[in-house]
DNA sequence: CCCTGATTCGC
DNA sequence: GCGAATCAGG
């Protein structure tokens, strides 16, 4: 097998959209974990958070670090931050994010003290996705009207992930191989499943989802007294399609 | 041990 | 260009 324009395109995709390079060659198949990386690599794919990152610096480092300021920002009184809410994943099989990253959400300064509870629900699959599903601070995140869709929440593989290869993909429908930064890419139904696909509508500008789904994944946040604790939430997680 | 990504280097 | 071997952090 060798790099095949349709397998370089599934490669960026899921390696953009936050897969791990043992999925990519699983679901690419015939080649191994180090051949994706490395083509990867030479694709000028890169910056992911890697375990490794400069081995044996040197002997003497005669940089102390320049004076950079990459400070966030301080949140405002009485903020209407934007929050990311549904982060799943663009791939055959295991979720995670095409990870369009909305600017890191300034999380109140003041005393975030009592629950840093992060409400990740369900019970954590073997292999946690990307950036899951980012509340803002204690209670950062607002649940949704009955009735409501709910955001695609990475579902609990079943077990071990059979790799939906490119080719199983449901005719007529956006599949992964179909994204790009001009399509939504909202999932609809749930990676793993015969007809997981994407939204694929035109996106709003500057955003992964189309205007529809922006409205969904981004939603004003209410100032913390008017957040309700969300403590229900149903065992297992919600599903729905 | 397992996992991860990065890098090297012979092919 | 490719990818196994190796490295190194979690």
């Amino acid at each position: 097998m060798s790099w095949t324009d349709e397998r370089i395109q599934t490669l960026k995709t899921m390696w953009e959209g936050g897969q791990t390079a043992s999925q990519i060659a699983e679901a690419l198949g015939e080649v191994s974990r180090n051949a994706v990386i490395g083509k990867a690599h030479r694709l000028g794919l890169q910056a992911r958070p890697s375990p490794v990152k400069s081995h044996s610096e040197a002997t003497v480092v005669a940089d102390p670090a320049p004076a950079l300021a990459p400070v966030p920002v301080v949140a405002a009184p009485e903020p209407v931050t934007i929050v990311p809410e549904p982060v799943v994943a663009a791939a055959p099989s295991p979720p995670a994010p095409p990870a369009p990253e909305p600017a890191p959400v300034p999380v109140e300064a003041e005393s975030d003290d009592e629950e840093e509870e992060e409400v990740a629900a369900a019970p954590a699959p073997a292999r946690p996705p990307q950036p899951i599903l980012r509340s803002v601070g204690p209670g950062g995140f607002l649940r949704q009207a009955p009735g409501e869709q709910q955001p695609p929440i990475a579902p609990a593989p079943p077990r071990r992930l059979v790799p939906a290869k490119p080719s199983a993909e449901i005719a007529g429908k956006t599949g992964l191989l179909d994204l790009n930064d001009r399509i939504c890419k909202w999932p609809l139904g749930h990676p793993g499943e015969p007809d997981f696909h994407f939204c694929g509508d035109k996106v709003n500008p500057g955003f992964p989802y189309c205007v529809d789904h922006c409205g969904h994944a981004y939603q004003a946040q209410l100032p913390r007294r008017d957040r309700r604790p969300p403590p229900p939430l149903p065992f297992g997680g919600p599903r729905v399609r």
